[in-house]
DNA sequence: AATGACTGCAACCGCGTAGTT
DNA sequence: TAACTACGCGGTTGCAGTCAT
């Protein structure tokens, strides 16, 4: 609808703000309250449009507002915010006492960003970028081909060979958006975000998948990895709704509970989000991993051939996931 | 020391929406 | 129901400080 008029009036001044119109902004609300932002400028003695007022005080007069860089626990707690919520900094601010949403938008836009560029994430979706992703696999072989072949002998190399290709081709099963497998049928939007920081906890679950260079744990640290990665949890309660005009606890088909204060939130695996989304989709049958066998490894050999060729997109036929995933401990975990 | 590039942050702008008349 | 007002939010801009050459 119409627009507010208070800030096309002329005469109104704009620009930095003085300590004296500081004082007098701080003075008024102390005594008053802001009131009617609209109002509040004459009250006050202010040559200032009501929005600009409440953009002072809201962002930096505030008496609860912290001030200092933000500490490791904050930047945590923003990346995986953002993750679910996207740009909607005043609901990550909201979880942040005393940090302002404009503060928020800053220390992303000129930190947090920059650092997923560089490290190969997508700072939108907080999954890889599938050019960097796509040589994944030949990036692992290289920097682990020394070890394994120096430290291990062969059956653990099978093995740690399994459970690395099983991740990545889960990963990427994960990632395809419009994956054509035979669990996902139906809702392939039921895999968000929430996937990947599932996947990751997953990940980070299982031993040694050092990447070399950096993973999403600790951005100021460009020397770690998956393995050192805590559970991505979200420290907060969600009793902001998502979208003013609803109820609804949803973000892109899946579902978010809505938490009392202090409950912490822990996402649904990617395999529970899928029996929750579709109803015609079995649960993750429960059953004992096999042992390995050198058929089985034989079989996931040709499998990690397959998708050398595939140059690292769609590594193994839909129908092969199945069962390469429910012979992967990995899948146990996470289910 | 000068200057141009870069960075971080405060403030502004414009849009969407709830509330009111 | 339409028109209008006020507010909040997210994107963008402009400027001061810092760094590199």
């Amino acid at each position: 609808m119409g627009r507010s008029p208070c800030c096309d009036e002329s005469g109104l001044k704009k620009g930095p703000w003085t300590p004296d119109e500081d004082q007098k902004l701080v003075k008024y609300i102390q005594k008053h309250g802001h009131g009617s932002w609209r109002a509040l400028p004459k009250l006050a003695g202010l040559n200032r449009c009501g929005k600009s007022c409440r953009l002072r005080w809201t962002n930096y007069l505030r008496p609860d507002i912290k001030r200092g860089k933000f500490s490791q626990e904050e930047e945590q707690t923003i990346l995986n915010l953002h993750s679910i919520l996207g740009n909607k900094w005043s609901a990550i601010a909201g979880h942040l006492p005393g940090r302002t949403d404009n503060e928020i938008k800053n220390f992303w836009n000129t930190h947090l960003k920059k650092k997923l560029i560089q490290m190969g994430f997508d700072p939108m979706t907080h999954r890889p970028r599938t050019d960097v992703f796509s040589s994944l696999p030949h990036l692992i072989a290289l920097a682990n081909l020394k070890e394994l072949m120096e430290n291990h002998t062969w059956e653990e190399q099978a093995v740690r060979l399994q459970a690395e290709m099983t991740k990545l081709q889960y990963l990427q099963y994960l990632l395809q958006p419009s994956s054509s497998n035979s669990l996902n049928n139906s809702s392939s939007s039921a895999f968000t975000d929430i996937d990947s920081i599932n996947l990751f906890n997953s990940l980070s679950s299982s031993t040694q998948w050092d990447m070399g260079s950096a993973s999403l744990q600790n951005l100021s640290n460009p020397s770690v990895s998956f393995s050192h990665m805590p559970d991505l949890q979200v420290p907060c309660s969600y009793q902001t709704p998502l979208n003013k005009n609803s109820t609804d606890n949803t973000v892109h088909g899946a579902e978010f509970p809505v938490l009392s204060q202090g409950e912490s939130f822990s996402p649904k695996s990617p395999w529970q989000q899928l029996a929750a989304a579709s109803s015609s989709t079995p649960s993750p049958p429960s059953m004992v991993p096999p042992p390995l066998t050198e058929s089985s490894i034989n079989n996931l050999a040709d499998a990690c051939s397959t998708s050398s060729s595939y140059g690292g997109s769609v590594v193994a036929a839909p129908s092969v996931w199945p069962e390469l995933l429910l012979e992967d401990p990995l899948f146990h975990e996470i289910a």
